[in-house]
DNA sequence: CAACCGATGGCAACTGGTTGCCACTCGTTC
DNA sequence: GAACGAGTGGCAACCAGTTGCCATCGGTTG
């Protein structure tokens, strides 16, 4: 979070693009510098003229240190750094198969879920002296698929967090490529997930500690894995601890999807929600406080993810917050290791591959609170005269 | 927004990483198919001598339609597509120069303020048929420095949204690739940004309107241009409404900078409030309630940029919203236009390049009301004992 | 003194396309 | 019948590095 944009002095208030920005009216004076700028950089050639050695020396003097004589390599970036040389990574990677380039594709860069996860990769890929390159799909299969199409051949590796498509299309992947799932398990690729199971028992004992004996699960969409996952492990969870378990769904994980769902919990109450996602529980929120019910008083809610905006949204959300961070960074990890090790990828294996299970977090903030006594809220409830809620 | 993240399933409650994922214990029946994964791409090699041409009619029937005989270009693309020929896009960079990769810089993926401009950006160079090619720099410098000196040689293009460097790297980077700056106004480099001073200017009589007499500016880091150009045409909107203005800050442009702005702004009130941008505007909002003022009633507040969240804040902000989209779009489209003509860069000119203003647009939610008659609240009030604000 | 060896540097092939230029064919025109 | 020109295809150079292999050299060992 932190800094933000810049912005244009406005002294010139021009409106519109202008039509050809780069046109230059042939002028007289000022072309004195004519090949100025088609100046391309030297190659391993000029600076081995330089040095009179031959190219492949200068080659070596900077990728195979100790294959070049001391002094004649410390001369040759001596002369090289002078001559403001630079390696061109295309024509180091044609032949090496080393872009130095990871791709991580992501179903949809304007999702909150993500902005860490991808924080956390580039991180861990600069430290590594790799570029990252962020695909956004907009939750497309198809524009998936174009994605990896068109990256594949440029890295040397990618990670998929929550790819849409099937497995056997990510193993058509993988074959190329080192690979990494994010959010999703199999067995014959690494994994690398949230412990959602731990984290919703958390969320679970939370409620019960406060008083609340029936907790309703507002699913998100029903192809989701982790949908499923959080739901079964409510249901263990509450059985363990003698509550209530029940379910209203699926619902679009967004905003508007919460709006929805909070029409139908209206109709079958209870003191205690946990949401599938933060989205879908901010949603809810809104479309509870809207139908006139307090939260947490009437109504105590738990999000999941711990998404950007799930602090200051009214009351601040309690959620189970995903290592978001750390899921991008430790992904990325794994990636790495694979390249470091090159084995054959996909062999049939005897035994399946495990998943690397990261440690959720419960983050108890504002929209959970003991279980207060039955109080009429809803549609027919009688209309509330409370501190305005904001005409939204 | 829109869809989140699949799961896993956690029947396998395993912790950690593996530690070596990919150790292959060497099993006698399966390696059948040993080159099986070392199997490479074709290239136009082998095409060539599957079609009996040589290689370069292979890669003219690709790349130079017409150049070739209709039929041969069709048998040849025929007996390609049979073999699962790829153009190798390295090996095509290398004597071309055309990687189709952009680049886009931004200070901080993990700002809500990027995530449109990225998708707007995302989109354009897909259907241009170009690979974008994100770098987070986290309001580094020498991070943007190094991203640059990382992807310069590998993209045809970049697009510099919000940097931090000084004009003159600015200038260096733009003398080597095609260059547009976002949010900023350099007069030889094509520049995108939004219309702030109309924006203010709708803000500002938005406010008149509601009947407030004096608006405080709460200002952002003193290095941002649009921070200048906000508050110099917030003060020129007011001289002409007949309105007073004030301004305090500087504040961190985040939550946290909001908070203590509140506190700034208890000791010398106002009806109305313009915050440099959203993140700052929800930080004071937080704040401010703290401070036992309600929002709207008490002061009217009006942000900027309209990012993620600045909906479901309590009570949803009032906000100038930003093109997010179309300025990732938009920006993304003249540097497509550079590319086209491959006119000599950065020459000087006679006039100045004239940037492009993108509107702005006032978003009315909930956090501006009529102005109410004063009220006392504050540290110094006596304690309200309204319906409780969450303990955050 | 001969054989050997490690250190060092150069040669040339290789990565996989692109493209300028030339050659050939065939139909047209003077 | 010669000259011309458009349509096609091939040759070979080129992009800028990397790397296997060999030659040379000085020093060491038997």
């Amino acid at each position: 979070m932190a800094d933000d944009e810049d912005g244009g002095d406005a002294t010139e208030p021009v409106v519109g693009a202008d039509g050809d920005p780069l046109a230059d009216e042939p002028g007289p004076a000022d072309d004195d510098a004519l090949e100025g700028p088609r100046r391309s950089t030297p190659t391993i050639y000029d600076v081995a003229a330089a040095c009179g050695v031959a190219p492949s020396t200068v080659s070596r003097a900077f990728s195979r240190p100790g294959r070049v004589n001391a002094e004649t390599a410390e001369r040759i970036r001596r002369v090289a750094a002078e001559m403001g040389y630079r390696t061109n990574p295309l024509a180091r990677a044609l032949p090496t198969g080393r872009t130095s380039l990871l791709a991580v594709i992501v179903a949809d860069v304007t999702n909150p879920f993500f902005f860490e996860i991808i924080r956390g990769a580039e991180e861990a890929a600069t430290a590594a002296g790799y570029t990252l390159l962020v695909a956004d799909v907009q939750e497309s299969v198809d524009a998936e698929r174009e994605a990896l199409d068109r990256t594949l051949p440029l890295v040397e590796g990618i990670m998929l967090a929550t790819s849409r498509m099937s497995d056997s299309s990510i193993r058509v992947a993988a074959k190329q490529r080192p690979t990494v799932v994010l959010n999703r398990i199999m067995t014959d690729i690494p994994s690398v997930v949230t412990d959602n199971a731990r984290g919703m028992r958390r969320a679970v004992e939370h409620l019960a500690e406060l008083g609340h004996t029936t907790i309703t699960y507002v699913a998100g969409p029903e192809a989701s894995w982790a949908d499923g996952m959080r739901w079964r492990s409510l249901r263990e969870a509450a059985y363990e601890l003698e509550i209530r378990a029940r379910r209203i769904g699926p619902f679009s994980p967004t905003q508007a999807g919460g709006i929805a769902a909070a029409h139908v919990f209206a109709e079958q109450r209870s003191s205690a929600v946990v949401a599938y996602n933060d989205l879908l529980a901010i949603g809810l929120m809104r479309g509870l406080t809207r139908l006139g019910a307090r939260i947490p008083q009437d109504v105590s809610l738990v999000g999941f993810d711990n998404i950007f905006g799930s602090d200051f949204c009214t009351p601040p959300l309690t959620t189970v917050a995903a290592p978001l961070r750390n899921l991008g960074g430790y992904a990325l990890t794994v990636l790495l290791d694979q390249l470091r090790t090159p084995s054959p990828r996909l062999q049939p294996r005897r035994e399946p591959l495990r998943p690397a299970l990261l440690p959720a977090q419960l983050v108890v903030r504002g929209s959970t609170a003991p279980r207060g006594r039955r109080r009429a809220w809803g549609p027919s409830a009688p209309a509330r005269t409370g501190p305005g809620q904001s005409p939204d």
